[in-house]
DNA sequence: CACAATATGCGAACAGTGCTCTCGTTATGG
DNA sequence: CCATAACGAGAGCACTGTTCGCATATTGTG
């Protein structure tokens, strides 16, 4: 955790502060390891802290401001398991399948974060700045292989159906600087974020079973599949 | 809702409970479509209904035994939307992209259904077999348009990494007995059911905010692009 | 240093929840 | 006709998130 010098806890009061919020978000994190978003029980946090429940309120306001900091913890968390895989020095084949595989160790390692993330929002959350920054880290990993294959010049994009640049508000050059993503390119990226999540939500929830005969093979096969329909070689 | 006239009520008991059973899944459904799966009170659906909350354990044995029969409904729900859009004298694209509007106009109407379907799944689900098999009623309904299409010889499977027959454990001619799908065929299909799945989880849950500019454009270029990959021609 | 202002922790309380149990009442089948 | 089974109601249990008032501890300031 990054802590701004500017703001650096200067009392002991401020220090203690800080420290019982980190706590109180580990607690959390490890109550929702274990049973989930839905249960996730501010009172059994506190109890685990060996507090009285409404002191919690000292520091969080609600259960849902709970949430949305671990939300932003667990966004966080998948934008370093990706950035974590990725080699930029290898292939654009092998970055490619590398950042799903490891996306997908977290997310099994981590399935109610996973969900927290990408399956029912709980009900009065409201994604503040800050949460599409983190959001954004992921699919910024898997962009940036196709923009270096692009920059190589290696890219392959297959046919398929053109994608109206008027759909898409994302401006992928703003996120990349150095490279320039036609909408079609913007598009299939986007796809492939959604893929990676999608295949993943279906393997999780269970939508897979009697389906796939493997779902680590079929996770590979969709994320070639991904890498090609992207544009990358081979 | 179909009644088995072997097993239909013959007492007036009987019948008053199917009907109680019934009217209480319809509360409850109604009460869904207001405050989503985890709001769901099995108190609240008692009080619209003017019965003792303890009553409606007579009829459901828990408040998972009652959202399971509403995921039972929800899944033959979006089965219909699917099959109620699909046009069998049509193009295949056409009809490709019909079923596809016609999920997504269903979950449009019904978003708390879907996320009971594709969201996160609720405490301690357990699928019985009911309700994979109605669960299988949209994807079929895609699965449907490829087998017509191959069956006519109009498939046009775009090159792809190949998918090894090991990792599919489905067997599509148990479902649609009259056409052979490799298991490339069957992989591109159940690709499609999980994109149609994934693309309308983002557009739902917010995670298409601020990247796409027109929801509806968007998805019809990802029913053309998911088309085009399952081999539909054009 | 003294003091007012503020931050913090605690316990009680409120309105909910899912669920169980008991206890009369009512309908059913032998 | 009557024993049995089903049913509805209500009380109660163990929880939940959240608010409030009160006591205590820590501040910045006169």
């Amino acid at each position: 955790m990054y802590t701004d010098p500017m703001n650096a806890p200067r009392t002991a009061r401020e220090r203690a502060r800080a420290e019982l919020t980190r706590e109180i978000l580990a607690a959390a994190r490890r109550q929702l390891g274990e049973v989930g978003p839905s249960a996730l029980s501010l009172r059994a946090v506190a109890r685990e802290l060996e507090m009285a429940s409404s002191a919690i309120y000292r520091y969080y306001k609600s259960r849902d401001e709970l949430l949305t900091a671990l939300i932003l913890e667990a966004y966080n968390d998948v934008g370093d398991a990706a950035e974590g895989a990725d080699d930029p020095a290898a292939e654009p084949g092998e970055r490619w399948a590398a950042i799903w595989r490891g996306v997908r160790e977290w997310a099994l390692a981590n399935p109610h974060e996973f969900a927290l993330l990408y399956g029912t929002p709980v009900p009065g959350y409201a994604a503040p700045q800050e949460t599409s920054l983190a959001a954004s880290r992921m699919p910024l990993t898997l962009a940036r292989v196709v923009a270096d294959a692009k920059a190589a010049g290696a890219l392959r994009l297959p046919p398929a159906p053109p994608c109206d640049p008027a759909l898409i508000a994302l401006d992928m050059t703003e996120l990349l600087p150095e490279t320039v993503f036609s909408a079609d390119e913007t598009a299939r990226v986007l796809l492939a974020w959604n893929r990676l999540v999608g295949i993943l939500s279906y393997e999780l929830h269970g939508h897979l079973y009697g389906v796939t005969a493997d779902d680590a093979g079929f996770f590979d096969y969709t994320a070639r599949v991904s890498g090609a329909f992207a544009g990358l070689p081979d």
